[in-house]
RNA sequence: GGGCCGAUAGAUCAGAGGUAGAUCGCUUCCUUGGCAUGGAAGAGGGCAGGGGUUCAAAUCCCCUUCGGUCCA
């Protein structure tokens, strides 16, 4: 048996099965039937706390660490994370405590930064956002207190006995839960390619905690298979708690809603500030029960359970309490999220922050806060200090302002939009869905709007996500081959030393044109650097290098020919190329450092890729780059490489480099390694890069910034060039201008207005010309002769009749347009393309679309006769 | 990263193959001692850019650029 331990022995716990769910759980209580999860047999902690005094969070964040720190073994303290993960791209957000440890740590690669450790990570679940302030439990952010140890072949440190008996010890210890009241549901657990035994622990129906022992990890060829997938035993085995700080504190306070246990200061602001007010506890403590038995939720079957009045004014006052409720909720997650420089768009976690905003503007307006949503982070902060590190109110006040704009902007054109979709004073599901989805009108706002407008209430049916979600379903795109090449370790010669451009290898495996070498000064392209070009010589014949990639450990040269298998060959790195590619590279380091000097601290790489000619950087940032900035950041460019500054390269094991640079380091990107290659640019810059770089900034000799876009909402890019490539650069500029002089004929400095000057001039002209056209059209179409009541005849020359044509096409009638070489027909009887063919095959014409070429002499009375044999 | 929308006067938008429009704003004049207001006249257009279809394209098709938005 998995969870027959010691401790419950010794306890006297008995594994029973739940009467309900059917699972298995530990308790002292041989009398219980029910598991203690609250599907089963609900909350009893509210008003009826277990704990033996109210705990703030503080208080309560300070228990948990005390006690690991010194009760139980000493557990090391880590300081949280940031919300965001810098080290790794899989997730968007920290979503529980072991993330900070994935993949380097769990995959045994990395130290942890201490064994065992206690901490307190923030944590953002944004999957139930619409529950959160219904159900009296939901959080979008919350702390995950953690005990962790990480158990090592060579090196044991605790397992499932001592972490139960942790568990238990601090309940009973430092909170005097009564012993009788914790029970420990088995559950097994799967996340993240790894898998494990797991306890669940209740109390009084509370689930305060999550154990998870984690051994297993995903393995095609392992022997464990659960759920339809195969798992292997894993070297290292890692306990995993995570125990919700406001769940505890709630514990504690048993009030009606975990909101009032946490947020009771920024309540009681916006209550005072708004129409908002705390509905009856009873009531409220009420809904907070049925909901913990009823999944999915519904708000409908909830309410139904109540007793009371349901009146328009009590669910008014539900909904204002719910929104408040929200509020706080989402101001806090906004600020881990802006603490960490979250800038709001419409992609990735900026969409979650902007969803964030959204939905807390709404709020706002429905409860008639008197403030503005700064006012409100104001609060939360005064209340949450102790866990949102940075409170950067310039960054939050300019990305919330532009965020305001938006959204008052989509509320101002929204009524204009709905109108347009309601048709016999009602919207069909799919218009509906179309608002929402193409203009981003908030359900709410539609049926207001609607409602205002037609006087009608509209009906969303509640199925209705479910029908935006099938909207969206899309194909899912083929997966990249990845190619498999053996299992080779080709040693680096560029990393510890950037100016090796000539070397001797041994070919460790070749395949038509592509060799792997024991050892190569070729670098793969990497880290937005693209590979370098060269050649080998073998046989004394020379053999282009024309790609090199890195796949695994093994450096493939993609080769201009063969090279067999065992063959000793010489190596020659193309050293123009390559001396540019480093120049871009640590170009790139110092504009990223300069823009974070010039903009903000909120600037992170996105992306970056350098080339030969130019190389381009992605910055996070809210505002599109002006050319004053562009001139600014090259003058602070200039003046770091006129510094001379020292450009140093060190190997820093995983754990202290963070401590030591933070998570600044992986702004190009996270190794899966022990350790960390730190480049550093002397007080402007450090990253962890695996590039080839410069030695000194001087070296980079000058940068120009060439252009500047916004590629996506919230992302700048740079596009710059640096040393050689940027005289090649002004060389060209000048070449154009030095064209532009001759053919506008003006020195340079007049370029400009002497352009804009001809293209006013253009414009002028063109509209001179449409009045002429005009007018001369409407003299030939007023003096055109009538051979047939509504057929004109108008003999003109070849170069008026395209006017004559459109303006006559605007007229009823047939107006034919004889230029003595050609025949033009306008019809409004839709029948100049039969009248035209006619004529081309009875007199010879060469049929062209509605107009056709002539021979011999046409004139009026040949045309009566073409009608007449028409009408006929 | 994918889907769906959009780009027309300084601003907000209408026009859905056939004479580029409305409202606000702007200029001038009238009304007033001055302002708000009211009345009259007027200026202001590369219909985002580039191709194509058509006798004719702001309008239809394709590409590009830039915005908006939902989802992962």
């Amino acid at each position: 048996m998995e969870f027959d331990l010691d401790f419950f022995k010794e306890n006297n716990f008995v594994r029973k099965q739940c009467s309900v769910c059917s699972s298995y759980f530990w308790t002292m209580d041989d009398k219980r039937g029910t598991c203690g999860d609250p599907a089963c047999n609900g909350y009893s902690f509210i008003g009826n706390s277990p704990v033996y005094k109210k705990y703030s969070v503080d208080e309560m964040r300070d228990e948990f660490i005390k006690f690991f720190e010194n009760d139980a073994i000493h557990h090391k303290f880590v300081e949280p994370y940031p919300v965001v993960p810098r080290w790794r791209d899989d997730v968007l957000l920290v979503n529980a405590s072991i993330y900070d440890f994935q993949p380097q740590v769990t995959s045994g690669l990395a130290k942890p930064p201490g064994n065992p450790i206690v901490m307190s990570q923030p944590s953002i679940r944004m999957l139930d956002i619409d529950l959160v302030g219904k159900t009296g439990r939901h959080l979008t952010s919350f702390e995950m207190l953690c005990h962790d140890s990480f158990n090592y072949d060579n090196n044991y440190v605790y397992w499932k006995d001592e972490t139960i008996r942790y568990s238990f010890r601090f309940l009973t210890e430092r909170l005097k839960v009564d012993p009788m009241l914790i029970t420990y549901k088995e559950k097994p657990w799967f996340g993240g390619g790894n898998a494990g035994n797991a306890v669940e622990v209740f109390v009084r129906g509370l689930e305060v905690a999550t154990l998870v022992f984690m051994d297993l990890k995903e393995d095609k060829n392992g022997d464990i298979e659960l759920d339809g997938v195969k798992y292997s035993k894993m070297p290292l085995r890692v306990v995993d708690t995570g125990y919700g700080l406001e769940r505890l504190v709630w514990l504690s306070t048993g009030t009606p809603t975990v909101y009032e246990s946490i947020y009771k200061k920024s309540l009681d602001y916006i209550i005072k500030n708004s129409n908002a007010d705390y509905i009856s506890p009873d009531i409220m403590g009420k809904i907070s029960m049925i909901a913990a038995m009823i999944d999915p939720y519904s708000d409908n079957l909830v309410l139904s359970k109540i007793d009371g009045t349901k009146d328009e004014k009590f669910m008014e006052m539900l909904d204002n309490i719910r929104s408040a409720y929200g509020l706080v909720d989402h101001a806090r997650t906004l600020l881990l999220m802006f603490s960490d420089y979250v800038i709001p768009s419409n992609v990735k976690v900026g969409y979650l922050a902007r969803m964030l905003l959204r939905r807390s503007f709404r709020f706002i307006e429905k409860i008639k806060f008197n403030g503005s949503i700064q006012d409100i982070f104001d609060a939360v902060y005064d209340e949450f200090k102790s866990i949102i590190k940075n409170y950067d109110k310039k960054f939050i006040n300019d990305v919330i302002n532009i965020e305001i704009e938006k959204y008052n902007e989509m509320i101002r054109s929204a009524p204009d939009i709905i109108k347009k979709y309601i048709k016999n004073n009602s919207i069909d599901n799919e218009s509906i869905a179309k608002i929402y989805d193409t203009y981003g009108i908030p359900l709410e706002t539609i049926s207001g709007t609607f409602k205002s407008i037609t006087g009608s209430d509209l009906n969303i049916p509640e199925n209705f996500q479910e029908y935006l979600v099938k909207l969206h379903e899309n194909v899912k795109k083929p997966e990249k081959v990845t190619k498999d090449y053996p299992d080779i370790n080709t040693r680096p010669l560029y990393y510890n030393d950037t100016g090796i451009m000539e070397f001797t290898g041994i070919v460790m495996y070749s395949n038509k044109d592509e060799i792997i070498l024991n050892q190569t000064a070729f670098y793969p392209e990497g880290g937005g650097q693209p590979a370098d070009h060269g050649y080998f010589i073998y046989n004394g014949k020379r053999i282009d290098v024309i790609d090199v990639q890195k796949y695994g450990n093994a450096i493939v040269h993609k080769i201009n020919g063969s090279i067999p298998e065992h063959s000793r060959i010489k190596g020659f790195v193309d050293k123009n190329r390559r001396e540019q590619l480093m120049i871009h590279h640590s170009a790139t380091h110092l504009l990223l450092g300069i823009c974070r000097a010039y903009f903000g601290e909120h600037v992170w790489q996105s992306s970056v890729k350098k080339d030969i000619n130019e190389s381009r950087l992605d910055i996070t940032h809210y505002k599109k780059i002006t050319e004053d900035d562009i001139k600014n950041i090259e003058n602070m460019c200039l003046g770091a490489i006129m510094a001379s500054k020292n450009i140093t390269v060190k190997n820093v094991e995983w754990n202290r480099a963070i401590s030591e640079y933070g998570f600044r380091l992986f702004e190009g990107g996270f190794p899966l390694a022990g350790s960390i290659r730190v480049v550093t640019i002397e007080d402007i810059d450090s990253e962890g890069c695996g590039g080839t770089h410069l030695k000194n900034t001087k070296d980079i000799l000058m940068l120009k910034i060439v252009s500047t876009e916004t590629v996506q909402e919230g992302i700048q890019r740079i596009v710059f060039t640096a040393g050689p490539a940027a005289l090649r650069y002004s060389q060209k500029m000048y070449g154009i201008i030095k064209s532009e002089e001759k053919y506008l004929r003006v020195p340079m400095e007049i370029i400009p207005e002497q352009a804009h000057k001809i293209i006013r001039e253009n414009i002028d002209n063109k509209k001179v010309i449409y009045n002429l056209e005009k007018t001369l059209a409407n003299i030939y179409i007023k003096n055109a002769i009538n051979i047939d009541n509504d057929t004109f005849y108008i003999r003109a020359g070849e170069q008026e009749s395209g006017a004559i044509l459109k303006y006559a096409g605007r007229l009823n009638g047939r107006f034919i347009i004889d230029t003595g070489i050609k025949l033009y027909i306008s019809s409004s009887y839709n029948d100049a393309d039969s009248i035209i063919s006619m004529i081309s095959k009875e007199y010879n014409g060469s049929k062209r679309v509605a107009s056709c070429s002539i021979n011999g002499n046409i004139n009026e009375n040949l045309i009566k006769e073409i009608l007449v044999k028409i009408k006929r």
